[in-house]
DNA sequence: AACTGTTTAAAACAGTCGTTTGATTTTCAC
DNA sequence: GTGAAAATCAAACGACTGTTTTAAACAGTT
């Protein structure tokens, strides 16, 4: 499947000026964040980057290299900026800050922080990178988040519970990113912004503790279970 | 912008079996589900249906007007298909329900329950479709969800808190649908299925009725804040 | 100087897309 | 039956896609 064009080097910075492959790969992060794979012209990205079209062909092989090249390049940011550095010994400070940096990395892609986004579009709509990702970007935050969530826990729960809580918190934050337009339209619009990123924090924690806490889930889950049971015949 | 084709009439069923039109709706609506707008071709829907290409422009104008026509018979059907017919008193009882028949409607587009993923499709990439159809569909539901939690709550709360609990379900619910694929991967493969219904059903409704009714919550929030205005200088 | 790799420009390619055409068949009241 | 409207069909249209090709210019090394 690869194309059999000889791989050039990167170029050997003797230009300061920003390398065609260089404009290229910061050019088509966002865009690909914004618009998704598909829904991006290989035209479009090199009119952005004000390259040739050819560019692409010649430095990547393909618009799938291209994409490839960004996905890794987001891959390495984040190992080094991203070093688990959450230093703090209270583990509900250390919660609440990695929940406020995965809602707040969603954030719109205005932030310079479409490199979220560009992991949730791959999630929902899968392109062959789709499990490279997901075992390299994604595996490594949401065993942090398990432990996290292990450590906040004052009783041991069973793996599934924690694997509930962590999806919940995921996909709470996820929902709110990519569903910002649809949010907008149901609240009265007297809201100020869209998403208030410490008020959505503090709720998705303060309900994680008390979840985490509160002796009386087991009951509400064994009451529900039971209605559940129950109903299954009047649907 | 509309086709000034002369719209034609639906076939006044004198023929009993299926027509062109017909099998076009019948076949374009879980294939639009599964796929998105943009991720579907005529020609796929022809086929599909057994139909000559040209049945799409001749009976709906365009793709976008057969895609308005399968978004209008969803409606009409949750008109008459969901009259609000819950009539359990307990409102444990009805929330747990309505819980458990969101998350079961979303499932799987096998269930020939395809029209929730459609909307979530639209939402998350709206065609020129999407105001009318949120105003006319999902605003109802989301109504009606907020006034079975006012109902839940043993003291009153903010309206924001409100709408923060009800995307924070409908968030975990639409998350769980449209990243199966994802969630998949992160767990342990020794899950018997991807989403067990009444599992994550008792999981959302346990941490809601538990965040209702627990008098720590506003504690926790406190708190959360508190951590949340120091650590501004430390990001 | 010639030779290297890099970049640009313009054009063409093969394929797919949504849509339209024009002829043909089917339907159905008369 | 007859004929006009409705419905269906194969085929083509024009626009766009990703990719490739051709040519020429540019920079740096030896």
């Amino acid at each position: 499947m690869s194309s059999s064009t000889s791989k050039p080097r990167a170029p050997s910075r003797s230009t300061e000026v920003a390398s065609a492959r260089q404009r290229l790969l910061d050019a088509a992060g966002p865009i690909f964040a914004e618009r998704g794979f598909e829904g991006v012209t290989v035209r479009d990205l090199a009119a952005e980057a004000r390259v040739n079209v050819a560019a692409v062909g010649y430095h990547f092989g393909d618009k799938l290299g291209l994409y490839r090249a960004v996905i890794d390049l987001v891959q390495e940011q984040r190992e080094e900026h991203f070093p688990q550095s959450n230093t703090a010994q209270d583990p509900v400070v250390r919660f609440t800050q990695l929940v406020r940096a995965l809602l707040s990395q969603m954030k719109s892609s205005t932030d310079s922080s479409w490199e979220i986004q560009l992991l949730l579009r791959e999630i929902q709509r899968p392109t062959p990178i789709f499990e490279h990702m997901v075992r390299v970007i994604l595996r490594p935050r949401f065993d942090y988040l398990i432990s996290t969530l292990r450590e906040l826990s004052e009783v041991e729960l069973t793996s599934e519970d924690y694997d509930q809580l962590a999806f919940g918190i995921v996909g709470q934050c996820s929902f709110f990113v990519l569903n910002a337009k649809m949010v907008n339209f149901l609240i009265p619009s007297n809201h100020a912004q869209t998403v208030d990123l410490d008020r959505v924090t503090t709720h998705m924690v303060a309900t994680t503790l008390t979840t985490l806490e509160s002796g009386t889930v087991l009951d509400f889950k064994m009451k529900i279970k039971s209605i559940l049971s129950e109903s299954i015949d009047s649907r």
